[in-house]
DNA sequence: ACAAAAAAGATTGTATACAATATAATTGCA
DNA sequence: TGCAATTATATTGTATACAATCTTTTTTGT
């Protein structure tokens, strides 16, 4: 029998972590969809056009490693991408196993467009420079400490 | 043309908080999945088991009030949790549209063994009980503003 | 040089998520 | 009372995610 009393429960909810977490990352997603989807992008292809327009060519693996996706989700999204004439995808002469993703002019200029949607939803959080800058360090922190306790 | 300096550009992914709340949500969900893997529950089907937990029975509506899940996820989870004989679900008598799912034995005998999972993940994140607290509290702060910004 | 191992993507299958729509039941109001 | 609006869930379609497997290419060990 587990406590039915006030008393702390590890099963609960809202003595965890891991469920707002999984909420806010869910509902921040939402906020920025409409901004999105003023430019065609869903938050996925975002946040790979977001590493083109810093380093305006990678391969899959490097952008898999970046995002954290594998190449099961990055390898339809980024043919939806190159679809949309926002990148293409072309072998590495190199090293034919090896797939470059590189923008195009196109890509390029959706930069502009995307440029004010950050400002626009940072708001939504309701959180101080100070708090943010807490936050985004704790977050780090624990993405520092996970590959730690692999097989743990 | 934007930033190409060391400067501060909106739309570097390490300038973002959705970028690590993205990330680290996803990869807890990971640190979790051995755990589950060993009760035969996904993290989804495990938070709406959390749900039965506290609560022996919830309608659908409620449960995705909670979870912040629509029917169209919660449907088919519900149906698998109810082939694996964790719960049932039923029509409210009282008024038919609303289905009542309800914990059955064998999901309530569930709870004995997830009971110790938490306690596994949480060392992983690698924070202290202050840090923790500290992060539970600005992830539920960012949950109570973000309503105030809709269509903001 | 050559077979085995490793690496990089692509594919397949399962499980979310959510928008949009459909259906059935209930409520509200003229 | 009767019908329009609302509510609750289900269904359909699209887009992630990720495990497992497959194919191709490259590297490695001998």
């Amino acid at each position: 029998m587990t406590d039915q009393t006030n008393g702390f429960d590890p099963l609960r909810l809202d003595c965890q972590l891991c469920f707002p977490l999984y909420v806010c990352a869910k509902e921040i997603v939402r906020k920025y969809k409409p901004h999105l989807d003023g430019i065609d992008l869903t938050y996925t292809q975002y946040l790979a056009m977001m590493v083109l327009w810093e380093r305006r060519t990678v391969n899959v693996r490097d952008l898999g490693r970046i995002l954290t996706l594998d190449s099961g989700t990055l390898t339809p999204l980024l043919k939806k991408l190159e679809q949309k004439g926002y990148l293409v995808r072309a072998r590495d002469k190199q090293d034919e196993r090896c797939l470059d993703v590189s923008l195009t002019e196109k890509g390029e200029k959706l930069k502009d467009r995307a440029a004010c949607i950050p400002g626009k939803v940072a708001p939504c959080l309701g959180l101080s420079p100070e708090e943010a800058k807490t936050l985004h360090s704790l977050l780090h922190r624990i993405l520092a400490h996970l590959p730690e306790t692999e097989e743990g």
